[in-house]
DNA sequence: AGATCGACCTGGCCGC
DNA sequence: TGCGGCCAGGTCGATC
């Protein structure tokens, strides 16, 4: 399951490997795949191609690639549960998921792959915002910069948190209030903060907003260590297992295991048809 | 506008 | 062994 680490070490790959390169055909292997382009995957082929890809960017969970032709426009990606993105020898045999395939125009021998089980990820084709300097797509205007950007507004973040009547864990995976976090990081930063996930927003103060932040922070600078040293390949090759799984997780999937801190057993509820964990002696639910 | 919830999707796993 | 059902979960759009 990408979150942020997963998806920052594909667009490393992608700026090592795609950017600069110039498309010279597209192939759809599967319509859902191309996402918000109502005129078809025709057409979003025909688009593409003759485009050279600009440097890959990233916000939260979202990774795109601008076009460096006069149309404005970028190529966006979102991984959603199970997408890979992999720049593959032309000869390579296909993978059972393929969903995409850009081939380019040079000698490399490479072609990228978009490949997805789930088909919760896809790609698509978007104007971006007028005058953003990383040619942000206009789709995603809505999405918070995440807590990895320098420009992240921890004042204004902490505001939200204060104005809104929702709970931690929920403003943590809402990507309008701070994006890339997904349900693991969001279990292992608040079990480092000590903090219950359902513990209201309104009550934070701001050391304790600082505390959750820098904890946040230091997973997924963890995790995107762990998946770097997988990256010294000649492909990008990443998916949701990449380096951040072999390590330890604190939290999350430790239902009935000790708490690595007081020893008491960790706990899994249900939690919007997903699941929580936590220690229920470090982090103690508030009360009703 | 803010909060909530269902739909989307497939493979692995569990229980009968 | 086979099969049905459950689980994983990020995002968007509909609804209140």
């Amino acid at each position: 399951m990408p979150e942020l680490p997963e998806v920052e070490v594909v667009r490393r790959g992608l700026a090592a490997w795609a950017s600069g390169r110039t498309v010279a055909s597209v192939e759809v292997r599967h319509p859902r795949a191309v996402r918000r382009h109502l005129a078809g995957a025709a057409d979003f082929a025909a688009q593409l191609t003759g485009e050279r890809l600009g440097l890959a960017r990233r916000r939260g969970k979202y990774l795109w690639l601008p076009l460096e032709g006069p149309s404005g426009r970028a190529v966006l990606a979102h991984l959603g549960m199970s997408g890979q993105l992999l720049v593959q020898p032309e000869d390579a045999p296909d993978e059972k998921h393929l969903r995409v395939r850009l081939r380019f125009d040079d000698a490399a021998g490479t072609e990228l792959r978009f490949v997805d089980q789930r088909t919760f990820g896809g790609l698509s084709l978007h104007d971006t915002v007028p005058g953003s300097a990383d040619a942000l797509p206009d789709v995603i205007s809505h999405i918070a910069r995440d807590p990895l950007d320098p420009a992240f507004d921890e004042a204004a973040f902490h505001a939200a948190l204060r104005r809104r009547r929702t709970t931690v864990k929920r403003a943590l995976l809402d990507q309008s209030l701070i994006s890339g976090v997904g349900n693991i990081y969001a279990d292992e930063a608040l079990w480092r903060s000590r903090l219950h996930f359902d513990r209201p927003t309104a009550g934070l103060t701001r050391p304790r907003t600082a505390e959750l932040l820098t904890h946040i922070r230091e997973v997924m600078n963890e995790a995107l260590a762990a998946g770097g040293t997988s990256f010294d390949s000649l492909y990008v090759n990443v998916n949701g297992e990449s380096g951040y799984f072999d390590r330890s997780l604190d939290a999350y999937g430790r239902e009935d295991e000790p708490c690595r801190r007081c020893g008491t057993p960790m706990r899994r509820s249900p939690w919007m048809n997903r699941s929580s964990y936590f220690c229920p002696r470090c982090q103690r639910p508030p009360r009703v």
